[in-house]
DNA sequence: ACCTGAACACCGTTCAAGT
DNA sequence: ACCTGAACACCGTTCAAGT
């Protein structure tokens, strides 16, 4: 690497600063590619559509993000940096779960959000404005009795319960059979009952129950059965 | 939809069969996606490369199977179907565990598999010979004391924290910082310790937890927790 | 310093024509 | 009945040239 700042020579301009003058922005970058995803959903983010978007040429993104995944990551950063803290509850289980809640919430109203902690190794890839829940969640299990190692690694738990609740959910939300009929219809329609005979009787409401929110009471459950794990 | 089984006319051949022969077919068209999934992994597995695979045009493929989805569907069904049943023990609670169990282990080894079945709202494209893992951990949770709506609660909650558990490790497997570094050096360089004490009392060590399997014991304490829920 | 169009190396899928 | 090449409508990214 044997770029360093300053090192390229400037052509002097009129107003003092340098070199032909930008057309956008990576904060002009960002809010355009929030407004195109809230409005077209996240799978129509495209470096193309996004720089017809802001009436450039696609080329022209690169000069103010590194790749695409720079870019999601920049807007990722950004969205749970803006997060508000939540009121925290004394009892050290209850803020558990209050913590956690609050991270699934926010990522739940952006779920592409979570794809994107999910591919990249998250953790890692977040900067301090968005690290304060993970902080949150590690304080209150050790108020709860864990040591910092076993604090990981209820931290770690819930956050594949949770990431894996969102991304579930997001994914199963409007799916139909081929024929447009909910799922119970083909779920009970190849199903071979006597074999499977539990299934059979919940085959009917499978989709209304699965379309109840349950993620609290069974975090609490997990928080529960975690924090009274034996060998503490 | 106009069309119905044997409305085209057939031109008769030599041996008794109609038309063109097939250069191909479904059965190869499966085995030769799973080389090439095993061979260069699961991105690579693309309609071209795959029909470059059988030595055929890409367009072909489209007479055996409806399209990507409905391939990997395929897929999916034959590898899950193919799962041996594990020893179950008499105990329902660690029934569930050992239920769970052997779906996850069968999915960690596909992962793949896995972003499949979140993406398509997974257990109503299954059929009955992969739902069997299902059926195992609905019986499970009534013979614990739920009714068949709580099992199938006990069952999402599961399968979120199992799903969840595979897809976020899968994607973590090989992520290093931007210099080769294991991420624990990105982790601490960038960390306000005085802001984010509890994360900076770990961060040398979080790589070295989080590669650490957890699975089993935080299942075996989620399931205990949900079966000790009050209002049951 | 920043922007641009052309180009590269890909995708999944459709469709008219051939055997 | 099955196969084919050409074509469509896209992707992310690089690079030499322009202002």
């Amino acid at each position: 690497m044997s770029l360093h700042d300053g090192s390229v020579p400037r052509p002097k301009s009129a107003n003092g600063r340098t070199g032909r003058p930008p057309v956008t922005s990576r904060a002009q970058i960002l809010a355009a590619a929030r407004q195109l995803i809230d409005r077209d959903g996240w799978e129509k983010l495209t470096v193309r559509r996004l720089a017809a978007e802001l009436g450039i040429g696609p080329t022209t993104l690169y000069h103010h993000v590194r790749d695409k995944e720079d870019l999601l990551l920049l807007l990722l950063n950004e969205y749970v940096g803006q997060v508000p803290p939540p009121e925290l509850p004394s009892d050290p289980a209850e803020r558990i779960v209050v913590s956690a809640t609050t991270m699934h919430d926010a990522l739940s109203a952006w779920p592409w959000a979570l794809e994107i902690l999910t591919v990249d190794g998250f953790l890692g890839r977040l900067d301090d404005s968005a690290r304060w829940i993970v902080e949150l969640v590690l304080a209150a299990a050790v108020d709860a009795g864990c040591t910092p190692e076993q604090a990981v690694h209820v931290f770690r738990s819930i956050w594949y319960y949770t990431a894996g609740e969102i991304l579930v959910r997001a994914h199963s939300a409007h799916v139909r059979g081929d024929d447009g009929q909910p799922l119970d219809r083909t779920l009970l329609a190849n199903l071979k009952a006597t074999q499977l005979p539990h299934l059979a009787s919940v085959a009917n409401k499978w989709s209304v129950l699965a379309a109840e929110d349950n993620y609290e009471p069974a975090l609490r459950a997990f928080v529960t059965g975690l924090l009274a794990q034996p060998g503490r």
